[in-house]
DNA sequence: AGCCAGGCTACCG
DNA sequence: CGGTAGCATGGC
């Protein structure tokens, strides 16, 4: 039998929202608020500060997170983030810069680090060549390291374009509820957001934002807990 | 002690 | 096409 699915995607971002709160989504090095409502780290999250990140080396970071946490930890990629910092390495020129051994020594902590390693000088000499224009979806999966996922984070939360960001978290989700079949592709679920819900940035960067958060909360293993719904 | 983490590429049938 | 092994380390 048919479910209306669009009231479902509407009234859970609500019901998680009212939960949660706004999340404050890209995390920045910078911020040091902090955000008691979340699990794991709380540095460096902006609640209702949309207009983030605001100039190039912003921009740049979020990027460099989007590729660290691959398949990781946020913690463990906000390590990586510090000690890239720390480096005076938060520039694609220094990324393509210092040596092999040396990124690889401050990614160490996120993972993967050889490919990642590779990833972030790919992704670096992509971002000077755009000279400070916005990358197309299509563009940014051409470059090695970039697949659906990271693309649309890198366009919704560095380039606050409305991409729906799709993940591991929101197909497991969504499965547990009933609301899609498991094998669903990424570019459907996509659609099935970015078609239930009004096409702006800060319901889309919260959206995802909020569904980690639940995940995190009470789909980390496999039995599931209780979801509230 | 395992299992999981805000995936992607390469290669297989 | 869809499916999956391999990638690496850290936290719980």
């Amino acid at each position: 039998m048919s479910v209306d699915k669009r009231e479902p995607i509407m009234n859970i971002y609500e019901k998680l929202y009212s939960l949660y709160g706004p999340q404050g989504w890209w995390p920045l090095t910078d911020y040091e608020g902090e955000n008691p409502t979340k699990t794991g780290s709380i540095k460096g999250y902006h609640p209702l500060k949309y207009d983030l990140p605001k100039n190039e080396g912003q921009i740049f970071e979020v990027i460099l997170g989007a590729i660290l946490t691959q398949n990781t930890a946020w913690t463990s990629a906000e390590m990586a983030l510090h000690n890239l910092k720390e480096l005076n390495a938060l520039t694609p020129q220094k990324i393509l810069e210092m040596s092999d051994e040396t990124l690889k020594k401050a990614i160490r902590c996120a993972g993967f680090l050889n490919q990642k390693a590779v990833y972030l000088r790919e992704i670096s000499k992509f971002f000077i060549s755009l000279k400070g224009r916005t990358p197309q979806r299509k563009e940014l999966l051409k470059v090695k390291g970039v697949g659906n996922e990271t693309s649309d984070s890198i366009l919704l939360y560095a380039y606050k374009k409305p991409e729906f960001v799709v993940d591991a978290y929101t197909r497991r989700i969504f499965t547990h509820l009933g609301l899609v079949e498991e094998k669903i592709s990424y570019m459907e679920l996509k659609k099935l957001f970015e078609s239930n819900l009004p096409r702006e940035v800060p319901v889309y960067q919260e959206y995802h934002a909020l569904i980690v958060e639940h995940a995190k909360r009470y789909y980390r293993k496999k039995p599931y807990g209780v979801d509230d719904f």
